[in-house]
RNA sequence: GGAGAGGUCGCAUAGUUGGUCUAGUGCGCUUGCUUGGAAAGCAAGUAUACCGCAAGGUAUCGCAGGUUCGAAUCCUGUCCUCUCCGCCA
């Protein structure tokens, strides 16, 4: 959610600024709805200042007479505010983040790489893909995941399913190393916390829904947004840094592809999450440490990828900037997304109502949020497997993980 | 799942025949006095949001609704916590 009162006062910023993102701005609405809220606050203040004034003892009949009328009016004023108030919070909310000075406005054509890492893999033999590979060396076991479960799930076997541990403990590890906290969140959340990380109720259709109420957790950052919702923070905790393990769950209806199949796009798989919560003038600083994390990750599991900063319609309507790290999928000609970096300013801590008090004015003031993937491994594990796979269909492990590992390459299933 | 108790200002508590209760007290914290310095003691202050240029006003006693001229106090619903019992892959 915006600022009201920076929307009144730098009414034409903000209008270009969002035009980046939207077709049309009318900031006019709302502060009209604004100016007819504050008229109505202090309409009615009014007539409950008259009415307290007779409550504190008790009023003769004239006045409790008086008094019945005026509460009818009171009545009636609430109402009406109430009904503005919504209106003016549904069309403030409506409105996305401000888009951060370089981010480019329009939508995926205007995305620009901005870093690379290692060139494409070259192969002098005909490649297979990563459904062929792990089916040859036994890592995913596609079919009695499907049996058990239905189509969009898949099974870690054997060396895969170390394989992809061994992907989460380097993560663990890298951010243990950075002194971030690990937590391991519930996997499931209630109606309000989605509504607060701002997934609700946008994405409903996209959740897993049980019974009593809950969804399943689409991303850990619905988790850590909420951790100090309604908080005020210590100013001298911040910046706070956590890192979350959790399996992401997401319906993912009707996007599947061909192109998307094995383990490109599922319902279920597992993420490390970095999140922030920092001073206002800290952000952009940490902003560039999570992304520059994130790289180093991606560096150190050798594989060629390429980090783009997106266009302002491409990035969440949450936040102000939005950073991607693809990685480079052989088989599909093509990168796909490992990690999104982005900086939601002020924007979801409003929404969660997440503050700290600032030592110099006294105040309260909202913090900022960011969140990383650090990473998730749906798109890595297929990538290292078809950027290191061997003629024979072996594949060899990046040095980072064989200290996981009891090998260093894994051989095809006999 | 059953039965009971409870949710009040950072913490702990007072407040249930409705009316100077936004709310007392203790602790903690801040500032000042005192001191060579400290402790103790003394004094003052110590929630948040909104409206207002200001004076000031309004709202908030888990949350939502109701009764009433008036609700922390009464009624209904709901969430959460605790105790006992039952069940338990």
């Amino acid at each position: 959610m915006l600022d009201i009162n920076k929307i009144r006062e730098q009414k034409e910023e903000v209008k270009k600024a969002l035009l980046k993102r939207m077709e049309s701005v009318d900031l006019d609405i709302i502060i009209s709805l604004d100016d007819k809220r504050k008229k109505l606050i202090q309409e009615t203040d009014e007539l409950k200042s008259e009415r307290n004034k007779y409550s504190k003892t008790k009023p003769s009949e004239e006045i409790i007479k008086k008094m019945r009328e005026l509460g009818e009016k009171i009545k009636k004023f609430d109402e009406d505010l109430e009904n503005v108030e919504k209106e003016f919070k549904e069309k403030l909310s409506e409105l996305p983040n401000i888009p951060a000075d370089d981010v480019l406005p329009g939508g995926k054509e205007n995305n620009k790489v901005i870093n690379t890492y290692k060139d494409k893999p070259k192969f002098d033999f005909p490649i297979k893909d990563h459904v062929e590979l792990c089916k040859l060396c036994g890592l995913i076991d596609y079919e009695r995941a499907v049996k058990i479960s239905g189509s969009g799930f898949w099974a870690y076997t054997g060396n895969g399913a170390l394989l992809e541990w061994a992907l989460l403990n380097y993560f663990i590890d890298f951010h243990k190393a950075n002194k971030y906290t690990f937590i391991i969140p519930p996997f499931m959340l209630n109606e309000a916390s989605a509504y607060a990380s701002g997934h609700l109720p946008k994405f409903r259709e996209d959740l897993f829904w049980v019974e009593d109420g809950l969804c399943l957790n689409a991303t850990s950052e619905m988790m850590l947004d909420n951790y100090h919702r309604d908080e005020v923070l210590d100013e001298k905790k911040l910046p706070i840094k956590y890192f979350a393990y959790s399996p992401c769950f997401r319906r993912e209806a009707g996007s599947y592809r061909t192109e998307e199949r094995g383990m490109i796009r599922g319902h279920q798989f597992n993420k490390i999450e970095m999140f922030q919560f920092t001073k206002p003038k800290d952000s952009w600083k940490s902003f560039e440490e999570l992304k520059d994390n994130a790289e180093k990750l991606m560096e150190g599991l050798e594989l060629h990828f390429r980090t783009v900063q997106l266009a302002a319609e491409d990035a969440s309507a949450a936040m102000s900037k939005t950073v991607d790290i693809e990685v480079w999928i052989p088989s599909m000609n093509n990168y796909k997304e490992v990690s999104s970096i982005s900086n939601a300013l002020d924007y979801q801590a409003r929404r969660g109502n997440i503050r700290f008090k600032d030592k110099k004015t006294d105040k309260n003031e909202f913090v900022h949020t960011l969140n990383a993937s650090g990473l998730a491994t749906s798109r890595l594990f297929p990538a290292i497997v078809e950027q290191f796979q061997q003629k024979d269909g072996s594949i060899k492990i990046p040095k980072v993980l064989q200290a996981y590992l009891p090998f260093k390459k894994i051989s095809l299933e006999k």
